[in-house]
DNA sequence: GCGATCAGTT
DNA sequence: CACAACTGATCGC
């Protein structure tokens, strides 16, 4: 039934229902029949000539042994947009080594090719026995046209990349960055900058920061970031191609009413949209952010009222969630304790009205941030003997995407806690990705030519249910 | 020791 | 149980 939304009507039988997907996430052989136009197929036609989609620059440094450019071939662009139903592929390759606008070019080291010797080739190509296979970089995070990835940084130097982008400094989009980066230029927002130098030691020549909202010119290409709402520093990528398209990359976001009324987005038309399709499934909903913040703080307060010897917890992986616990700092007059390595990150964000609530005396603030994983009945029970007689009890907040129980998503009243003596935990549907019907909108709203999710986009059945979900959305368009 | 990859955790 | 986002163990060099 999914096949039949995806387009011709004939395809059904087609559909390489891959459960052996290759490295990519490529369906690992060829459909035996004809072109059809089914999500799945994209896939695969796309994963021919992806890796050869953009030409490396002509300056390229290429390793001494004098191998010839072996990927340099015609631009394969035009069947990948074809493919894609995309309209016309550009004229001629934009990839020059044109300075950013911010003049942050003279800091932008050239990319060093992988030289090392090492053998780091497309996935499938397995010459003679290859029993390391290198991991090739998947195609969805290949921006066409550009000589641009965003979020690669787990597939080594990407063949014709000379622009890194990174989204968001979370670790399964930073993944793969280390200390000895040096495949090219890494471009982010100026907060997530100071944490790749900060926490990944990251050589500062190859961080480019950007500022939101404002055009930078790389490669030849616009490029702007905008708020993701989605942890501190996220940022969504809008490219304007010298050929008039604008594709949109989502990294991670949460979609919103006030998002749309970005200028970027009012007009003009998405020709591609990289969606982050995390809960692109209707199970998934979800109250707005501040009913949640709302509820956490009214939960707080009647704890404290009962139990004036409560300590409030909150869970936090490395960023995001920030909001719940400075709500309840600011609504409870209450600085926020953490730990030492989490001081310094949060202080790193140059957020006046975060740094100042911030406590480095677990005594002195009745309201904690703690590592996600360790809000567990034996843990908090444990923690709160450490605090010596200063506490009685614990209130606990883990804000968690998902929400098992319908109720949580419609009515935060109904939300049952966990109580362990004198440790309560609440899971509280806070979210920092786009419900299922957040993302509805936004794609009714935003009628982008072409999707492409970024999210559970490893198995076909699951590709082929969100392609229909954007199908239905974006009839008539 | 370092990184890449896998397994496990909430 | 789910999910995102880790965290730790193991392997190969």
């Amino acid at each position: 039934m999914v096949a039949a939304i995806a387009g011709d009507a004939e395809t059904d039988l087609t559909l390489p229902i891959s459960d052996d997907l290759d490295d990519n996430g490529f369906p690992a052989s060829p459909p035996t029949a004809p072109a059809t136009s089914s999500f799945a197929d994209d896939f695969y036609r796309s994963g021919i000539d992806w890796s050869s989609l953009q030409a490396p620059p002509s300056h390229r440094r290429r390793p001494a042994d004098g191998t010839t450019e072996k990927f340099c071939g015609p631009l394969v662009q035009k069947n990948l947009f074809q493919a894609w139903g995309i309209q016309k592929p550009p004229r001629e390759e934009a990839a020059q080594g044109v300075p950013v606008g911010a003049g942050a070019s003279s800091s932008s080291p050239s990319p060093s090719v992988a030289g090392s010797g090492r053998k780091r080739r497309w996935g499938g190509s397995d010459e003679n026995g290859a029993s390391r296979k290198p991991v090739a970089c998947p195609f969805y995070k290949q921006i066409p046209g550009t000589p641009f990835t965003v979020d690669a940084f787990r597939y080594g130097a990407v063949e014709g990349c000379s622009a890194y982008f990174l989204s968001h400094f979370h670790y399964d989009h930073y993944g793969g960055l280390t200390k000895k980066w040096c495949h090219g230029p890494i471009y982010c927002t100026a907060l997530t900058a100071r944490l790749v130098k900060m926490l990944l030691s990251i050589d500062s020549a190859y961080v480019c920061p950007l500022e939101l909202d404002t055009e930078y010119v790389i490669d030849g290409v616009k490029v702007t970031f905008l708020e993701a709402n989605h942890c501190p520093g996220a940022a969504l990528i809008h490219f304007r191609l010298s050929d008039g398209k604008t594709y949109l990359h989502t990294g991670d976001f949460r979609a919103s009413k006030s998002m749309q009324l970005h200028p970027l987005l009012q007009t003009g038309r998405i020709s591609l949209l990289y969606l982050d399709t995390t809960y692109c499934n209707p199970k998934y909903k979800f109250p707005p952010q501040e009913d949640v913040i709302d509820f956490v703080v009214r939960t707080a307060q009647r704890y404290l009222k009962k139990q004036p010897k409560t300590l409030i917890v909150v869970g936090a992986y490395s960023i995001g969630k920030e909001n719940v616990y400075l709500a309840i700092s600011q609504a409870l007059e209450v600085p926020i304790y953490t730990d030492a390595s989490r001081r310094r990150i949060l202080h790193s964000f140059g957020w006046p009205d975060l740094s100042k609530r911030i406590s480095s005396c677990n005594q002195s603030s009745p309201l904690h941030v703690l590592p996600l994983a360790s809000l567990q009945h034996e843990n908090l029970k444990k923690y709160l003997e450490t605090l010596d007689q200063r506490f009685l009890a614990v209130l606990a907040f883990r804000p968690t995407g998902w929400t098992f129980s319908e109720a949580a998503g419609k009515e935060l009243d109904l939300i049952k806690p966990s109580s362990r003596g004198r440790v309560t935990i609440y899971g509280v549907p806070y979210s920092e990705h786009s419900s299922f019907s957040e993302l509805r909108d936004f794609l009714k709203f935003l009628r982008p030519q072409k999707v492409i999710p970024t999210v559970n986009v490893g198995n076909a059945a699951n590709r082929d249910k969100m392609q229909a979900y954007f199908r239905e959305w974006l009839k008539g368009t």
